[in-house]
DNA sequence: CATCCTTCCATAACGGCGTTATGGTCACCG
DNA sequence: CGGTGACCATAACGCCGTTATGGAAGGATG
């Protein structure tokens, strides 16, 4: 049933579905070795311990999410593909939400912090985006500046918007999207364009 | 030393100071009973477990951040005050970003999951900016429209800045409150002005 | 071929965790 | 004055992360 080599990825793997599956409050080092088919030592010498697995699948998610704002693909119009860069990015979130919580750290689990390692890989993803800013401004489409500044604000706004909406925060309002995403970015895109 | 009323209380004040000082891989049954001096079995007289208690902390964050903010106080104009609160919200989360992230942060600790309760004094807290953007409206500054889509982009994007100051995002970037937050802020309060 | 050394994982133990069961104490109410 | 409920101390159960120890496999070295 389950291939044998590379017990590594197949604890990151493994971790990704319970994350997705049951949420942060089942993952544990005896878990997933149960899951894998090995002993928790296999966490250790791989990961060094519970939060290094923990910032591998970090590391995997934002690499996921990179994959996933890529699959958007290019049209001739750089802005129509911002907006399907950001529902791209959105619909990743929204598709397993506990991964996103935890890459974004804020989630707290255990005393998990930030590494270079990590930083890097979410960079990647993030370089997507101030491409595609650069791109809609020698199009003409925004106005020519720096574009990390203007992807920055981008992103932040939409992560906002991505971390309210899985933490129910807009219950109280009625399509949220139409009244709060999509004129917020209408807003910024104006503004800089 | 310590007042002896009121047990509940002071569970949720050493569950904060605990939160605040060594983070929430230090939150436990045991260690709040013993910080207060009593029991774990009183963490469930109280609050009927762990989650409970955290539930308890969240909505006492809230309280402390809707004071915060309200603590900016008035001016006679609208487009200051709007800024002042922004400030004063972004000061209170990075003075305690463990409770500020646990807070928001639906996902990881336990399998805490935000209920009426909590979301209600979180409103509140909201309405506070809902009446800034309204009175900004009244008085000209802004253009005239529903406030609470108004009030809740602007609280997205500076939630969204909030969490990614927080989780260390903006590491590669010089000054990202003068790139991001304020341009940010200044090209939402533009488009809607 | 024999040896060593390194990598990798199985076993078992330690302390700490959330939670539960049980019982005791004290206030209040009939 | 008996009872009834709220509140908490004690102790146990089954998890957890982590560590110590040792064994098995494989490549390098003599």
């Amino acid at each position: 049933m389950s291939a044998e080599p590379d017990v590594r990825q197949r604890l990151i793997e493994a971790a990704a579905d319970v994350l997705g599956e049951e949420g942060p409050g089942a993952l544990s080092a005896r878990r997933l070795a149960r899951d894998v088919g090995t002993s928790t030592m296999a966490v250790y010498t791989h990961f060094g311990g519970m939060p290094g697995l923990v910032r591998a699948v970090v590391a995997e998610g934002f690499r996921r999410l990179y994959d996933r704002v890529a699959a958007a693909g290019l049209t001739d119009d750089p802005v129509v593909d911002l907006a399907a860069a950001a529902a791209a990015y959105r619909a990743h979130a929204l598709a397993d939400p506990h991964l996103y919580s935890v890459m974004f750290g804020s989630a707290s689990l255990g005393e998990y912090r930030l590494h270079d390692e990590e930083l890097e890989v979410g960079l990647a993803a993030f370089d997507q985006l101030v491409a595609l800013v650069e791109r809609a401004m020698v199009a003409g489409a925004l106005r020519q500046a720096d574009p990390a500044p203007v992807a920055a604000q981008l992103w932040t706004a939409l992560h906002g918007y991505v971390v309210l909406e899985i933490a129910d925060f807009y219950r109280h309002l009625d399509d949220p999207e139409s009244q709060v995403l999509q004129p917020m970015l209408a807003h910024l895109l104006a503004s800089v364009g």
